[in-house]
DNA sequence: CTTTATACATACATTCATGAATGTATAATT
DNA sequence: AATTATACATTCATGAATGTATGTATAAAG
């Protein structure tokens, strides 16, 4: 075969992703080959070595394509929350990224691969990194966030807004963690508002 | 070498899921052999293919022995909930299991696999059934505690049950995400009490 | 128009992990 | 005491999967 045009390699980069993330979903990271993603994307092997480094660097790359933009408008969204009623801001902000998490397959994908966290192939990776300062970037804008509602005076007395944040944090990746088990039944297209509006509820003032 | 005794076998069998404990919990479960784990126990591959059928089967036994009794007594502990301040037996409850997994670090080990669970070698795997019938058992122990709970009138107005339970779960599941990953700050032997009942004074009456 | 860098496909070498087959000393059984 | 089943260790055969090296047609650069 022959050289392709800047746009054209670019489109296989991309066809590449499409092919790992679907193949990732489907049958699992450890057992979802090269070969696999390659054949998958109708390319082989050669291309997916010329775009990327290995496996590792194919899920970082797919992160940062599927979820990094969803995430970073969560957190410049986080970051802007108004000083009055900033928990009705929060909400609907926390609802959206639901929602795209929900429609968006493709963020749906990588979410998966956060939240499962997928174990490393070599040890001293550089992936659990990356994975982890993504992790704490989101962490510390919601904390921001909830100290801007605590401040407008919004949270329930007696609770701490570092707690009602980690609290949140942990509420929403457990959220993700039944969304994506592989027999589940929890649909969280139908009961994930629901579910975000009890948690909340319960630490906001009436 | 030569035929042991049985309580010499039966000592073997339970080296090897202590190597595969520690090796699946430092170094993930795709990147741990059988021969890291026959090694780790000072034995070989033999020994482990004697005992065991294959590296799924090593997790199986691995939760069996190390996470089932726990949570056996949790799922007991729930359906044993008395009718009569159902929710101060229930929060007592889980802040024990909480405390074994902090304190036990088999039973660490073992939820960590659960929680993060961990992708089938193959697809067909009846390693995820396994693992889908424990999850569905306290799923159910759960949601039949918090029907208690609302029998008794210790929910907040207007907080279904059911939604409760199930955004326990998740609650809990996060939390246990948090606990276990890679680089993370999470404390649970600190802050995993506050927060449960950061979440259990949400939905419970003052 | 020549040259060069690119975007892959193909082929190869090597390592690794598995599973099974075999061997064997010795508990356990009779 | 003889037999058998057990609890492994050892060896082997095979199949992946990876990473790299090489080939090559053609965009792009000059």
């Amino acid at each position: 075969m022959a050289r392709k045009t800047k746009e054209e390699a670019e489109k296989t980069y991309h066809e590449l992703l499409k092919a790992a993330g679907a193949l990732f979903s489907a049958q699992g990271v450890a057992n979802t080959t090269l070969d696999d993603i390659a054949q998958e994307a109708d390319l082989t092997r050669g291309a997916l070595y010329w775009h990327f480094k290995n496996k590792d660097d194919v899920i970082r790359a797919l992160c940062e394509a599927y979820a990094l933009p969803h995430y970073n408008a969560f957190e410049q969204a986080l970051l802007n929350v108004p000083n009055t009623n900033p928990a009705t801001t929060f909400r609907t902000t926390v609802l959206d990224l639901l929602d795209a998490i929900v429609s968006d397959a493709q963020l749906g994908q990588a979410t998966r691969l956060i939240v499962h966290n997928v174990e490393a192939t070599d040890s001293s990776s550089d992936l659990q990194a990356y994975l982890h300062e993504e992790h704490e970037r989101l962490e510390t804008a919601v904390k921001k966030t909830f100290g801007v509602i605590a401040d407008a005076g919004e949270l329930r007395d007696g609770i701490e807004p570092e707690l009602a944040a980690q609290g949140f944090i942990c509420f929403f990746i457990g959220l993700m963690n039944e969304h994506f088990w592989p027999l589940g039944t929890f649909d969280i297209a139908k009961q994930g508002p629901a579910m975000i509006d009890l948690y909340l509820n319960g630490i906001l003032k009436t």
